[in-house]
DNA sequence: CTTGACCTACGAAGTCTTTCGTATTACTCT
DNA sequence: AGAGTAATACGAAAGACTTCGTAGGTCAAG
C-alpha cells in the first residue's frame, strides 16, 4: 500500500478511456489516444499502463498474450477526489465560489442548469447528507 | 511570451500568499508559509519565487533590498483556468457533473446554496447567450 | 523450421518540480 | 573599520513524469 497519489494528466487520459470502453489492452487504448493525440508511441503507453499497475490504479490479466487492463478506481470517486484537492488548493474550500468559475469557465446550457438546480433542491432536502 | 503553464502546487501556495495579503518579501511569505506548513526552508521559498518571476507569475520590485514579489495573475482568471482545465480533462466538459461532485465532496452549507442558486438565477436572466 | 507480426520488459534520457547548501553582497551597529 | 545580520544568487541533487529505443518472447503461416 501507498499513498494515493493524483493520477497524472497522462494516467488520467488513459483511465478515462479504460472507463468509457471497458477492460482494454495497450493496443486499444493506444489506437483510441492515437485518435486525439496522434504521434503518440506504443510503447510509451505501454510504460504508463505497466506503471499504472505498478501503482495500483489499474489491474491486469495476463492471461492472454495481450494483457488486458481494468481500472482499479471508479470514476466518480476520481471525480470527487480531484474536484475535492482543486476546492482546497484553489478555492479554500469555497465550493460557492469554485461553482461560479466552473460556470463562468464553460457556459452549461440551460439543461445543465436545470439538472444542477435538481441537485440542488435534493441536497437541501436531504439536510446536506451526502 | 510563452506558453500559459499551469501553476504548480508550489507556486500556487506562493500565489494564495500574495493574493491574500498582497505584495510581499520572501520572508513574509516564507513566516506565513511556515504557519500550515513548518519545515520549509527560507531559500526553498527564495528559488520558487525566483522562478515565478522568470515565468512572469509574480514581478518584483527590486529597489529595496528585500525584493518585493506582486502576483502577476489574478486570482479570478487562475481559478478559471483551473477549473476549465480539470473540466476539461476529468468531466469531458460536463459543467453539472463537475458541480454533483464539487457539491459531494465539500457538503456546502445552506448559504451556499442560496449562493449558487442566485448565480443560475443571473446566469439564466442574461439568456444564456453563448 | 524459419520468418514475420505482435507483444511485454527494461533501461535510459530529458524535462520539470522541489529542496537546500553555500557563496556573495549589502546594511547596521559599535 | 570590523563583526554580525539578513538578503539574494547560484548550482546541484533528488524525485516524478514522459518518452522511446531495443531486446527478447510467442505464435501462426508458409
Amino acid at each position: 500500500m501507498q499513498k494515493l497519489h493524483r493520477p497524472t494528466d497522462g494516467e488520467l487520459e488513459i483511465l478515462r478511456v479504460l472507463w468509457r470502453e471497458g477492460p482494454s489492452t495497450v493496443r486499444d487504448v493506444h489506437s483510441i489516444l492515437s485518435k486525439t493525440k496522434p504521434g503518440t508511441g506504443y510503447t510509451t503507453v505501454l510504460k504508463l499502463m505497466q506503471i499504472m499497475a505498478d501503482k495500483d490504479l489499474v489491474s491486469r490479466d495476463e492471461k492472454n498474450k495481450a494483457h488486458i487492463y481494468s481500472p482499479r478506481i471508479r470514476e466518480d470517486q476520481t471525480q470527487k477526489q480531484l474536484v475535492g484537492d482543486l476546492l482546497d488548493r484553489v478555492f479554500g474550500g469555497s465550493a460557492a465560489r469554485m461553482v461560479m468559475q466552473a460556470l463562468a469557465s464553460k457556459k452549461a446550457n440551460p439543461q445543465e442548469l436545470a439538472e444542477i438546480r435538481h441537485m440542488l433542491d435534493e441536497i437541501e432536502q436531504n439536510g446536506g447528507a451526502v
